[in-house]
DNA sequence: CCGTATTTGTTCTATGATGAACTTATTAAG
DNA sequence: CTTAATAAGTTCATCATAGAACAAATACGG
C-alpha cells in the first residue's frame, strides 16, 4: 500500500521536499525525534511538525514503543522517538565471501528481520551467487511474510574494488573470477530490485558509522587486519570511493620495495606484513594441523612464543601502515575491524606503539582532542553485511 | 560605503539568504553568470534574477566589460558575466617562507592589485612576522589607494600544520620557531583584520583549485617537490585538514624504517629521498660551490650524468609514495607543484613510470576515465600566497 | 506538593522562493 | 533576409516555508 508514494520519496534525489528529506533521514538514522530531525534537516521545527503530521497520518512514520525510548534523564519534556512504519518497505544486504555467502534482510526501521550464511564452493561465479542469492531472499521472505514489492533495494558488498560510475569489478581480491563483473546488470535483472553495489570494507565502514564504533564521527579510517588487510577512508560522512573505486586499499601500500611478491603482483605489500594469511601458513607448517584466527589467537593466549610473537608482528607491522595512512589522513578515528583484533592488547600493543613510533606528530606534541583515537569494530563477522543494508537506506540518488 | 551591508553576508554562515549566497559564491568564483550562479546555488531562477536586480541596483554586483567575456561560440543568447564590484572590499594573503615573506593583495572580483616578496632574517618570530606585514599591508593600501576598512581579511600560509580547532601551529618543518604560536591572537591585533590561517600546502592547493591546474576538480591530491616535500588532500572540493591539521604531510611518510634519520626525528621519510634537499646537497658538495634548484636542473639540462640521475631518483621516489597515496586514495588528479617539477620529464619520467609499477591498479586494467591523471602546478613560487588571498575569498564560516 | 526552568512539539500568519509563461538575444539553416 | 532553434534572463501569481508565540510534558528545588 505505500509502495507507491514511497518510491517517490525513494528515488528523489538532491535536496527535495520536506516530506523527502525527513523520509530519507529517517531511512539514513532509524530512529530520530522532530526536533532532532529538524536540526539535522536544517527545516524549521515548524515546517517539520506539519511534515511529520501528514506522514503520520498516512502512517508512513510511526512512534516508535515509549518502553524502547532511550530514558532521557534529562529536564524538559521528553522526545517521541519516531521512525518509518516498517510495513513500508525492506531492504535486503548481501555479502559474497571467498566461500561462504550471507545475506541479511531488514525494514526500513532498521529492524533485521532475518540473518543467514550459507557455504558456497569457492570460485563460484557471479551468475551462480545471482541465482543463489534469489533462492536466499526469496525463502527469507516467504518465511518471514515479507511482500516481495516491498524490496527497496539489494545492497550488495565484493571482495574488490568497484568502479564507481560503472558498476564493475576492478580487480576481486578475494574472489578473483569476478573481475570486469557489471554488479548492477549481473544482479538487477536476477533479484528484481534496485541493486546498491560496494567493496566489502566500505560496507562495513558504513556499518560502523551507521550502527558501530563511529557513530558520530565524521572523518575516520576502517582498517581490516584479517586473512588481508583493507580498509575504508570516510570523510565528512561520506566514503571516499576514489576515481576508480579502489580508495582504501591499504593492504596493498607498497612499504618494502624488496619485499617478497604479493598476489596482486607487486612486491612487500603491508597485506604480507599485517594480515594473518603469512602466520597461519607458517603455524600450519610447524604444528602440521590447519589453522583459523581464532586457533591462533588460542594458541598465543596459551602462552605458545612463537605465535604471540608473529601476533605482535602484526600489530608492529598494521602500525607501521597506519601511521603513514595517519600522515597523509590525520583521521580523528581508526576503526580496527576483521577478526584479528579480536586478540586484542596483545596485537593493539605492538600496533600503537608502533605506530606512535612511526607517525610524524607524536601524541605527547598535541591536546587530547586533537589526537587521533583508535577503537576496535563493533561488528566483526557480519560487517560488511550490514553495512550493505546500510548501502540501501544510505542511499541518496540512483541505484549505483 | 558598503562595508556595512558586505559585512552581513561576509559573516553569514550557513545557507543564509538568497543574497548572501549569491555574493559567497561570486567571491568563491568571481566570475559567473546569472544561470550559472542558479545552477550552483540551487536556487530558481526567478530567484537569482531578483536577487541579481537588487545587488546590481546597489552596485554591490556589476557587469563585466563585455570584451573580457569569454567569447561562447555557443548557441542562444550570450550570458552577462558578472562579478563583485572592485570597491566592495580587498583581501590580503600572506606567505611566510624560509627567508621571505610574499604579500599579495586582490579586490573581491579577483583581481590582484598588488604582489610583493621582501627578504627576511631565517627564524624570524611570530611577532616580528605581524609587524614586518603590517608594514607591507599599510604600505600597499597607501600605494594603490585602497581603504584599510575595505579589508575583508588576511589569509596567512605557514611552513607548518595548523589545528583546524585552536589555531595553533603544531610544528613548523619549515620555520621552527612558531611552533605553538597562536595565530589569529598573534596577528589579529596588529593586522586589525579578521585571519584565516592554514598550511602552505593547503594553500597552494586551493590555488590550484581556484585558479589553477585543478579548476573543476573536486579530488584531487596536491603534491609538492621542493625544498621538502609535502601535499594537500581535497575531497569533494575541500581541503582535508585532520583532526590534528597535519593531514596531506607526504614528506614524513616512513617509506624505509632502516633509513637516514629526518630532521622530524623519524627514519626513512619520503622527503629524505623525493626531496631536493638532499640532491642539492650532494651537488654542492661535489663541486665546491652552493646550488638552488634551477642550478641543479640546469646542470642536469646540460649532460650533467650525477646530477640527471639524482633528478631521476627523485622522480623515483616520488612515485613510490604517489603509489601509497594513490592506493589510499585513488584521487581523480595529482597536481604536481613546488620548483622540482620545472625539470620536465627528467623527473616526471621516472616519477610516472615508479608510480605505474608500485601502485595497485595498473594504467591498463580500467578505463582512461578511471585513471588518476598527473599534472603540473600553474603555480611554482606564489601557489601558495595566492592560495592564502583564497582563503579570505572562500572562507564559508568565522576566521579560523 | 507546587512553581520554575527546560525542552519538545504545534499553530498561525506574513513572507519570500518558486515554477510557468514570457521576453530578449544570439546562431544556424533555408 | 526570414524563420527556427537555443539559451539567458524577467515577471508575477501561488503556495510552501519560516518565525514567533504558545501549549505540553518533564525535572528539580524548596
Amino acid at each position: 500500500m505505500f509502495e507507491a508514494r514511497l518510491k517517490s520519496f525513494f528515488e528523489d534525489a538532491g535536496d527535495g521536499t520536506p516530506s523527502a528529506r525527513v523520509v530519507r533521514l529517517l531511512r539514513e538514522r532509524g530512529t530520530l525525534s522532530a526536533t532532532e530531525i529538524a536540526r539535522l534537516t536544517g527545516l524549521a521545527k515548524s515546517t517539520v511538525s506539519m511534515t511529520l503530521a501528514e506522514l503520520r497520518r498516512s502512517d508512513i512514520v510511526i512512534e516508535k514503543a515509549s518502553s524502547e525510548t532511550g530514558r532521557g534523564a534529562s529536564v524538559g519534556r521528553p522526545a517521541t522517538a519516531l521512525m518509518l512504519n516498517p510495513k513500508v518497505g525492506t531492504c535486503v544486504g548481501v555479502l559474497f565471501g571467498l566461500e561462504a555467502i550471507q545475506l541479511i534482510v531488514a525494514d526500513v526501521s532498521h529492524r533485521v528481520i532475518s540473518d543467514r550464511k550459507v557455504q558456497i564452493e569457492p570460485d563460484y561465479s557471479p551468475a551462480e551467487a545471482a541465482a543463489l542469492t534469489r533462492r536466499l531472499i526469496d525463502e527469507a521472505y516467504e518465511e518471514h511474510g515479507l511482500a516481495p514489492e516491498g524490496r527497496l533495494g539489494v545492497g550488495v558488498a565484493v571482495a574488490g574494488p568497484i568502479n564507481p560510475v560503472d558498476g564493475r569489478v576492478l580487480r576481486a581480491s578475494g574472489v578473483p573470477t569476478w573481475a570486469g563483473t557489471d554488479i548492477r546488470a549481473t544482479f538487477g535483472p536476477v533479484l528484481k530490485s534496485p541493486i546498491f553495489a560496494d567493496n566489502e570494507s566500505n560496507c562495513a565502514a558504513i556499518a560502523e558509522m551507521m550502527w558501530g564504533a563511529a557513530i558520530g564521527v565524521e572523518d575516520f579510517v576502517f582498517f581490516k587486519i584479517d586473512l588481508g588487510v583493507g580498509g575504508a577512508i570516510v570523510n565528512r560522512g561520506h566514503v571516499v570511493r576514489g576515481i576508480a573505486g579502489s580508495a582504501g586499499e591499504f593492504g596493498h601500500m607498497m612499504i618494502d620495495p624488496a619485499g617478497p611478491l604479493c598476489r596482486c603482483g607487486n612486491r612487500g605489500c603491508l597485506e604480507l606484513y599485517a594480515s594473518a594469511r603469512t602466520a597461519l601458513a607458517d603455524t600450519e607448517r610447524r604444528l602440521g594441523r590447519p589453522f583459523d584466527m581464532d586457533g591462533l589467537v588460542a594458541l598465543a593466549r596459551g602462552g605458545d612464543e612463537p605465535s604471540r610473537r608473529q601476533i605482535a608482528e602484526m600489530g608492529e607491522a598494521a602500525g607501521k601502515g597506519l601511521a603513514i595512512i595517519g600522515t597523509a589522513i590525520n583521521p580523528a578515528l581508526v576503526v580496527l575491524g576483521g577478526r584479528m583484533p579480536l586478540a586484542g592488547d596483545m596485537l593493539l600493543g605492538p600496533l600503537s606503539e608502533s605506530f606512535e613510533r612511526h607517525t610524524l606528530v607524536k601524541r605527547a606534541e598535541i591536546a587530547p582532542e586533537a589526537r587521533t583515537r583508535f577503537v576496535p569494530g563493533v561488528f566483526t563477522d557480519n560487517d560488511a553485511c550490514l553495512g550493505a543494508v546500510g548501502l540501501v537506506l544510505r542511499h541518496h540518488g540512483r541505484p549505483g
